[in-house]
DNA sequence: GCACCGGGAGAACGATCGTTCTCCCGGTCC
DNA sequence: GGACCGGGAGAACGATCGTTCTCCCGGTGC
């Protein structure tokens, strides 16, 4: 096993622990049975499990910027249906099978006040899907602060429908961005 | 030092260090040393860390639902009034230092896939916070999910306020739910 | 064939944590 | 005054965790 695809291995088996368990209550003997990976090449690819963290959260990061993109560009064919088709994205999202929140407002909550870099990184996600929904209400016309209405809508319905275990929250979300898109013309 | 007293002072402490730093990274010798209670009266009291974190949620659940009501009904002088002051409660909230997001987000991010107690009481909060903006929607006869609509904007702005450390989405969710509220007349 | 190198499995180590136990002291009842 | 009780301070214990080390094996160059 080479070492590009046991870290690939590592971060797969450490993001599926860390949203099911939460970080501290895994072990990096639990990520390394659970991937298979020995623990010196684990050492070797992150050698430390606040690295490991700080990885795990920013190809999530990555990931998740590029799906909201790819979902936008795929499904929508307008700035107000771009913004209004994160809220189906998010109902996808939520509707899978053992979703327990955000990764990021979830491991804030845990290390954001002992650790920088998380708390860093998950500003930052936060501050590009404002960003994102920026863009469209940008275009648009409309005035600023929309699109952080908008992202206090996405971000609340992660919180509840984490909670709560209901995917509901994505499609009450989408209703009242519309509202609020219609409110702005 | 009484029972009565030292429960309360271990909650009090108990609550400021676990929004500081998290729950699993705040031992019980920390609390020990902070709250000035002694282990031996502390594991009389609450005996086990487990319940200790239950009860500081209770605590805080009842704090919460009682400054709520308390809120509304000093400053608001209607349904719409009332929902609407539940965010400038939150705007006090967010100001104040140190704060670092919703203890029941924060804790459930951390513990609740793993200690059912924690889930069910975040489960409980938030439920409850539905429950004063439904009581103030039924009233206006809105519909019900603006209720729902209105907890998303609340527990939006508390996830956003904390991971970015600003008090302004409390005012930007108050301005989204005027117009919901609104657009529901 | 053989020395060598990298990696796997897991033991080992030091630190920390939740919880309990020991020791000691001050007040209280008779 | 003296036996007793409850509580404080902190040591002790067992478990767990992050990290490192040891041992062993299989492949590789010559």
């Amino acid at each position: 096993m080479d070492a590009e695809s046991a870290a690939l291995k590592v971060l797969d088996t450490a993001e599926r622990l860390f949203d099911e368990r939460g970080v501290q209550a895994v072990g990096m003997d639990a990520i390394r049975t659970a991937s298979g990976v020995s623990l010196k090449r684990l050492y070797q690819v992150f050698p430390s499990k606040d690295l490991l963290v700080e990885a795990v959260l920013r190809r999530r990061d990555e990931t998740v910027r590029a799906a909201l993109t790819a979902h936008g560009a795929r499904t929508a064919d307008g700035p107000r249906e771009r913004a209004l088709a994160v809220f189906d994205w998010l109902a996808g999202w939520f509707a899978e099978p053992g979703f327990r929140g955000c990764a990021f407002i979830n491991t804030f909550g845990e290390l954001g006040g002992v650790t920088p870099s998380v708390a860093a990184v998950a500003r930052d996600h936060k501050e590009a899907l404002r960003a994102y929904f920026a863009e469209q209400t940008d275009a648009l016309g409309a005035p600023p602060v929309l699109a952080d209405q908008l992202a206090l809508l996405a971000n609340g319905a992660m919180a509840v429908a984490g909670i709560t275990g209901s995917a509901e929250p994505a499609a009450q979300a989408k209703a009242a961005a519309a509202v609020l898109l219609d409110a702005a013309r």
